[in-house]
DNA sequence: TTGAGGATTCTC
DNA sequence: AGAATCCTCAAA
């Protein structure tokens, strides 16, 4: 007797997405379990997420959501399990997933991952990536990798609305991450919340010293 | 209306 | 180390 699939047809059957509830906690609580899931979009882009940040709303100064609701942080205080999408730089995206409950501004910063299909796709739409590990070995990168700009801000990676979800093979994550402070932040510096799978040569580099 | 700063990346 | 590049939001 078949169970309900969790996910869309184009989502490979070994594979389900992540319930809503897994996203209902603290983001310090989520951040390390999505280490070893999967980013998936419909197109057959698919990569194993190895470097995550938490960013916790009004108790973490660094966070885009500590002032409050604004245009542009408003998917962050929506329902958790929704991908929140910021412009910086003046030419990067950054992808993160809600957590928490609504009205609280909190989520995961999805730092690194390491690309597992629609390898080409990921090449063509980063043109500078020269190794493999320079697809998705970065925010921006990832982003870029994946084709996340604004106009994915506030889907749905439960239900996947628009063709982009977090799922799971059932590869547990790492017993013994790598834990320590966010990078390129220069407020609340020294939360040690950034995790990352142990020696993976696709975690992101550390950005010098500023 | 203005402008400082930014959850970065790339090249030199 | 410096450049690229533009959106956001508070108003120093």
């Amino acid at each position: 007797m078949p169970h309900t699939l969790p996910s869309p047809d184009w989502l490979p059957a070994q594979w389900s997405a992540l319930p809503r509830d897994f996203y209902r906690r603290h983001p310090t609580v989520v951040a390390p379990q999505l280490l070893n899931k999967l980013i998936v979009r419909d197109d057959g882009r698919a990569a194993r997420i190895v470097e995550v940040e938490a960013y916790a709303g009004s108790e973490d100064p660094a966070a885009h959501s500590y002032r409050g609701q604004t245009a542009r942080n408003a998917t962050m205080f929506g329902e958790a399990g929704h991908l929140y999408v910021y412009f910086t730089y003046g030419m990067h995206w950054g992808s993160n997933a809600v957590c928490g409950e609504v009205g609280e501004g909190v989520g995961v910063l999805l730092r690194a991952a390491e690309p597992l299909a629609g390898v080409a796709a990921m090449q063509a739409a980063r043109p500078a990536a020269r190794r493999e590990r320079d697809l998705a070995s970065g925010p921006g990168k990832l982003s870029q990798a994946f084709g996340i700009t604004r106009e994915l801000d506030g889907a749905d990676l439960v239900g996947a609305d628009r063709g982009i979800v977090i799922a799971s093979d059932g590869t547990p994550p790492p017993a013994a991450p790598v834990v320590g402070p966010r990078i390129g932040i220069s407020r609340a510096v020294d939360f040690p919340w950034r995790w990352h799978v142990p020696d993976h040569p696709h975690v992101s580099v550390r950005p010098r010293r500023r």
